[in-house]
DNA sequence: GTGGTCTAGACCACC
DNA sequence: GTGGTCTAGACCACA
């Protein structure tokens, strides 16, 4: 399996990170046909319907679409948008909690700041 | 109403962090009375039962503590507890999936360095 | 069953539309608590879940809002929403399909025109 | 491509009335060969089995007829089956609706009209 | 083969 | 009680 799926948030929208992770670092470009359905549920140990969801939910944001009975493809700006979608909801829900945390926690920004340097060398090339 | 719930996280929880807050900002401390639960259930307009259960919640990670009959009281060490408690989700939980996104969203972190100087002068004192 | 359901549309559709209907026709007022996904199940005879499909379908349209543990509730605007969705969904979709119907068919608008007056009486007061 | 399917009805449906529409317009005319199903799969990017479907469709309802080895034929009267056909089609299924929008949304039925006398302005002749 | 829909039934957290 | 999610399995139309 190719996920571990975390208790905390639900199947189908870890799902949809997944994919849309994949399009973010460019191993799917546009009008490229992504994983089937079925070809995913198998490959992930979920159930169908549960895969169809998470598509239905990156349909919605206009980052695939499908064409019948074919597949699902990666949106022309699919890229582009989920990106977006994945920005707004980190500067408008992410970022203030995490401020707010620094400060009531006490945590020095340096700190994080040197974390995230160690962070982006250990995750050099090993994110194909 | 003073909290303006957020549809994502479940209410009690949202209401343990209001009191955590609190107390971590000094505004209540050890031995001192928190807001009785049929109180607080008025100001926030929700069931006292869900108060009750944040009550509870706060109990059990030893930040409060319940004299019957009278109600419900800082417990010592209570604003260490919270702290410890939430410094480890912090840097357990929320901080992969932070640098992650800064990985993955092309944001660079000098940003949010100066995102954070602006968001504590605002803060400056202004947090009651 | 309240509802004959129509083949060639699917059932959680029709059922979004017999709850926007409600809504629109004011059954159901902003902020009023609409029937819950298992009562509205049984009383259309289908399964819950495609109930709640209809309603996260809603939902997502802005025309209805939930409350944890409490149900589902019409939306502040719902009303608003669900005319200006139905309405450009009618100008965009129905009318330039309507039109070159009436030309090719050659149908005259006039019988179209005299049907409605028609229709206007038989539906007096008949849509409780 | 000379169509821009639209996602809700299905692509043989779509090309069958494309077909139709030409019929209607005297593009085509009784005993006169139609593209072939290799031509028109061409000319609209689609999978030659999915023309061959539409062609079937049409010719169950006596709109066409086939010629072995020759190719598809407008048949005789295939004019006006397609223009009953679709007549019953629109009185029956479409004008309901049309109906019930126009009191639900609070559409002026001579907004309609008026808006018909634009259509048939713009569509003389420019309707090849 | 593909996605789309629906049912039945289950379990969960929440109020 | 409420909605939210997931599984298992089925059937359909479509390409």
């Amino acid at each position: 399996m190719a996920i571990e799926f975390s208790s905390s948030e639900s199947i189908y929208i870890q799902i949809a990170d997944y994919i849309s992770d994949k399009i973010l670092l460019g191993e799917w470009t546009t009008d490229e046909k992504i994983s089937s359905v079925r070809e995913l549920a198998i490959e992930l140990e979920v159930n169908p319907n549960t895969v169809n969801r998470s598509y239905e939910f990156l349909q919605h944001q206009e980052v695939i679409y499908t064409k019948r009975g074919l597949g699902f493809f990666v949106a022309p700006k699919g890229k582009e948008n989920i990106k977006s979608y994945k920005r707004r909801q980190f500067f408008e829900k992410d970022l203030p909690g995490f401020y707010r945390n620094l400060l009531l926690l006490e945590i020095d920004i340096l700190e994080i700041e040197a974390g995230f340097q160690q962070y982006k060398l250990l995750n050099k090339g090993s994110n194909k």
